[in-house]
DNA sequence: CCTGTCGTTCCGATGGTTGGAACGACGTAT
DNA sequence: ATACGTCGTTCCAACCATCGGAACGACAGG
């Protein structure tokens, strides 16, 4: 069916995909998923109800059949966020430093080539950045990602490179040795600097890596900022202190 | 196949049953997950090699292969915990009223006649409760549950004793009427008090529910102690704090 | 050396899955 | 009032994806 021909049962693949579109949409009808999906109504009712029996969705709105998640994904969630344990260790400091700097702070863990936003602080600012939780990001186009690089040894940053360097913007890195030096500057800097906007248009961040106690990096803090309010001679104070919070973090686990 | 005999993609609900309990029990192994759901191995292969293919599983240990969970269902949990609103609302009420108490506050989503327990704030006391983070817990069996059961009309508490009581210790409530008086007594008192481990043995609670802005209850603060440490006498202060605490929870709703 | 268990691969028979078609209900434009 | 579009839902026969037993090499322990 798709091109990455690999074996994999096709109605269970159906059915998840039904699945991540119903969590992105909710409350969503049939028809709709049927389009969005390019998948026959009468399949997708048959995945719905498949969903339902299996105790992930239900229908929220008995008027108009609309579809949403029960509760088991919460929990399904919460384990592969490590218990939760990542997450609240670092939920005390990204309080306290969205206070101190009165800018959005996210938390994003490591996934393979990507990061998940996972937390969000904000500042009480009018102007703000936004990316919703549980969205995935490229770990070469974020300060947090670099900052996550920065503490890998070589070998794995190039297998990063190795998997391609999508671009986001006009401004994301994607030459292999650019990221390199930049690496190599977020090393001896101690954390990342995106000041042009790789990710998200209109949007800086300073990136500091949380490691677990073999240096290990798990996820990262980022100060997320509007280009337009950041000064990039802030930049040695904001670092330093999403470094302190970030050690404070590590030093936590475990 | 099982009694409820509903249509339903037999494999997909097979594949979703292998990715619970690799959530549960990750890192874990084909062979072990057949015998755990008593499947062939093959076919559980084929399940992970699937999951894998959407992205929700992949091996986190090449040398023996154990499975584990990606960070994709962390964003799809989060989205069905409403993409975080309450829960980020309530930990900072949580953090204050388990330091006021020193003991441990649990935040409970309701689900149908389910909780889920979706975050916890612990004292220091040596002896703590442990419920791991997504758990599922009976509405009619814990304190969490009857505050929310109080705020709920009649006709929908009949309706959970209809869907049934089932009995998790020996002193669980299992008879309609006597759930009917203990919702009233918690009416009038505005939170619940489970003294006698209804659901998990030697742990007493409080409960205080709290609401949207139309009065509905949507999920409960707990306060979980060991009955070796509770003492009757200390409900009404632990109640008002736990009811200005949810009180105060919800009025940030909306 | 033998045994047990691990993860992985293969393949033919089978029955679960598929999706077009049709239904009644509803809201809207004609 | 009529015609039309869309909604969610149900049904069914043909087909093909799925199933699971069997066998593989690798490994650890007795």
């Amino acid at each position: 069916m798709s091109r990455a021909g690999e074996t994999g049962v096709q109605s269970a693949l159906s059915t998840l995909r039904i699945l991540e579109e119903v969590a992105r949409r909710q409350p969503v009808g049939v028809s709709e998923l049927a389009r969005i999906a390019d998948m026959p109504k009468s399949s997708v009712q048959r995945y719905l109800a498949t969903l339902q029996q299996a105790g992930w969705l239900r229908i929220v709105d008995t008027e108009r059949a609309r579809w949403g998640l029960t509760a088991k994904p919460i929990g399904i969630g919460l384990r592969a966020a490590g218990e939760g344990g990542l997450r609240e260790a670092a939920l005390p400091a990204m309080r306290a430093l969205s206070r101190e700097i009165n800018e959005t702070v996210h938390l994003a863990m490591r996934d393979e080539n990507s990061l998940v936003i996972v937390a969000r602080r904000d500042g009480t600012q009018t102007v703000r950045t936004y990316v919703e939780l549980g969205t995935i990001a490229p770990i070469h186009g974020t300060a947090s990602g670099l900052s996550i690089l920065a503490r890998l040894p070589d070998a794995e940053v190039d297998a990063v490179i190795a998997a391609g360097l999508a671009a986001h913007t006009g401004t994301t890195i994607v030459d292999a040795d650019t990221l390199r030096a930049e690496v190599a500057a977020t090393r001896e800097r101690g954390y990342a600097i995106n000041a042009a906007s790789w990710w998200r248009p209109h949007v800086a961040a300073i990136g500091a890596a949380i490691t677990d106690r073999t240096g290990r990096p798990l996820a990262a803090f980022a100060l997320s900022i509007p280009t337009v309010r950041f000064d990039p001679a802030d930049a040695p104070r904001l670092g330093a202190l999403a470094v302190a919070a970030a050690d404070q973090v590590s030093d936590l686990l475990d």
